[in-house]
DNA sequence: GCCACGTGTTAGCGCTCGCTAACACCCGGC
DNA sequence: GCCGGGTGTTAGCGAGCGCTAACACGTGGC
């Protein structure tokens, strides 16, 4: 994995925005983002309430910088790894293991990504569904070359699917995780070697 | 514009009742329970706001009836096929395309499902999580029988991963339904194959 | 020593929310 | 003819929301 300098959210000793996000992100998961407040955000990093706005120009503000980072975060790294290699086959196995490894390292980013979509501004929800198509598409012209006599619809229906059986994640906590992630490779691969 | 959902326990004529859950399916579906007010709900059924309470005791009750008779409908018709049937495989072929039949003609409802367990009352949660339970569990028992040497806890992260594979009917709308229907159960049954 | 700045606080505004109160109308049964 | 139950209306309550205002305090640079 080339050196990514945006650490997306992790919550140890990041600076105060990032600690924000990381909270936010649990919470809205958790209740949903109208079912969070400003003050539940705060209290979450030993804050109160209005401070947030020292960091942040709004609420919309917090989950739009999220999904953002999100989206780029996975057309970014999808578009990589497809890229970075030749065999059909492989293409689908290493965009499989990526996916799968953030949706273990980041249960709480991909349940808000999955439900708040609707909750952006116009211009943030724009840009997000932008990167999201595109990170379809990515996975598109894998399936496509890698199942033969996929027809392109099929494909696109079939990407989504295997979005919803990776991002069971949330839900999905009965294993350990590398026991997990090798289970949802083998199943996502599964899915898709059936596809045709 | 009144997109109208078959109500799920159809009468063929829907009263009120059915009439509003049906419209707040909608709508929870799309703004998420917190987003939506009741005086949304009544304007989408032609009525305004507080009317609903002739109806429903609280905004609550609405989710708590649409959540319950959702959790019923499911345990009701997996233990239904699973009993009905003797041959580990067709027990889950069967399984496959009751739920899959479901979240064609239900999406969302299968959506308020997956994202509004936590704005549920404290009881009605404690009784949905029962029947969600005992629903998984009749899967986990037909992937135990049908796939030779896997574990059950291996079993139960497969069952949830293939019900994030069906649910995605919400974000999937590029097939034809009956095309869309044959799809995710080829996907299904190839991921639980692969499964061990 | 002092000022500018970054980061926190509390008070409170304007608005919306879920819900209740009070009242209105329709309609079937006696 | 009238009465009562079912179903609708509008007005308005108390609470909670997102956000702003006004102020406090520590720290680094001159």
């Amino acid at each position: 994995m080339p050196a990514n300098p945006t650490p997306l959210v992790n919550g140890e000793k990041a600076n105060r925005r990032e600690q924000i996000m990381a909270a936010a992100a649990e919470l809205f998961a958790h209740h949903g983002f109208h079912g969070v407040g400003i003050d539940d955000i705060g209290a979450a990093v030993g804050i109160s309430g209005p401070a947030l706005y020292r960091h942040f120009r709004s609420k919309d503000a917090i989950l739009g910088e999220m999904l953002n980072s999100i989206s780029r975060y996975l057309l970014d790294g999808g578009t990589a790894r497809a890229s970075q290699r030749d065999e059909p086959g492989e293409v689908l196995e290493a965009l499989v293991n990526f996916h799968v490894d953030f949706a273990l390292a980041h249960p709480a980013l991909i349940t808000v990504q999955e439900r708040n979509l609707a909750n952006l501004t116009d211009s943030d929800r724009k840009q997000v569904r932008a990167m999201q198509r595109q990170y379809v598409e990515v996975w598109v012209r894998a399936i496509s070359d890698a199942v033969p006599g996929i027809g392109e619809r099929q494909a696109r229906s079939a990407a989504h699917a295997v979005f919803g059986l990776i991002n069971s994640t949330p839900y999905n906590r009965h294993l350990g995780d590398s026991e997990l992630a090798e289970m949802l490779c083998r199943l996502a691969l599964g899915a898709l070697h059936a596809a045709k």
